[in-house]
DNA sequence: CTTTTACGTCAGCCATATTGACATATTTCA
DNA sequence: TGAAATATGTCAATATGGCTGACGTAAAAG
């Protein structure tokens, strides 16, 4: 079967689209889908038995980020709609893991918070991913923390770097007003 | 649900106390769901042009990777169910990137092969996304390849690896180049 | 006072997954 | 040979997480 696919690879080679290279990383692209896959199946089988998924658990997480976080802000981080957004902000509203004030400045803004509750949750979810990086980088020689940061960074868009950055190690929305 | 929540705060002070979790890391868990994201993205905006989706991504994928496939196999690659693999396959014979042929010593598998049409889809979305990588790793300062392996690897569940990397590699960890 | 903004909500649609039950062909084994 | 195990297909119902479009409302901004 390998020589039939051989064969007919030889035989297309003219026919080849212009986005064909050189030899593509299979290795690469099947360990990250791996990776990924384990990474939050961690956090699924936590989450199943409260009966949340992969929405709540990205909502909890970034509202447990960044405190305060208005409902248009959460929207562009997630990159969904605010339909979509909507019945799994309720469920969490509604079970008591977030709380929503309005905005001292502007009172139409919904700015949201974590509950106690809440937080305990966010911080179980993260110590679980974090255990895995712990592990995963414990393994290697030697400390791979930074060499890791920096590879994952380089995989996202450059254009939504700045965005990521300010994100991930930015000022907390307290400071903002 | 109640009963639930107070084993799992009493499981995460135990342990904060006993494992000394430090602070979770937010910027690696973050980093990698933004960098995943962007990852598959590439795909799927070349795929939604044929009306497919990451379900037909992956089966294709697997089948341009390891020709002869059969589909407890796959199921057992994908980790779904044959209900879930039957639409997303059928869509694939009916237009023509994946063709089924009868097993030579069983008659009962049906071993799954790409056609030509899509063997070349399937690396067009493979050169994809390791023009992705290569861009990635040629922005680090030293040859980020290996590390890059061995970090993705690390992070799989160790019980998964030798089926991860006999199915990347065609062989154990321990001959891997 | 009008417009814009920030948000909520209803209604319907799509894709991807799940479980359970049942059908069919084929191979294997007692 | 006849029974059981295997590989696969299929029907039906359900859950989840997304989408679009349309419409409503309260508050801020001009």
């Amino acid at each position: 079967m390998d020589q039939a696919l051989q064969a007919h690879s030889q035989s297309h080679k003219a026919a080849q689209t212009s986005a064909e290279v050189s030899a593509p990383a299979f290795d690469l692209i099947e360990l990250f889908f791996f990776a990924y896959r384990d990474f939050v199946g961690d956090a699924d089988r936590l989450l199943e038995d409260i009966g949340f998924g992969r929405a709540h658990h990205r909502v909890l997480h970034f509202v447990n980020r960044q405190p305060g976080l208005m409902i248009a802000e959460l929207l562009d981080i997630l990159g969904i709609t605010k339909q979509s957004l909507n019945r799994v902000l309720k469920e969490l509203l509604d079970t008591g893991y977030v709380e929503a004030r309005a905005g001292v400045t502007d009172r139409r803004q919904r700015l949201l918070f974590p509950t106690p509750k809440g937080h305990r949750l966010a911080m179980d979810l993260s110590d679980l991913q974090s255990r895995r990086f712990e592990r995963a980088l414990g393994e290697l020689p030697t400390d791979a923390r930074g060499p890791a940061i920096d590879f994952l960074l380089a995989m996202i868009d450059p254009a939504e770097r700045d965005r990521v950055c300010s994100l991930v190690w930015g000022k907390s929305r307290e400071e903002k007003s």
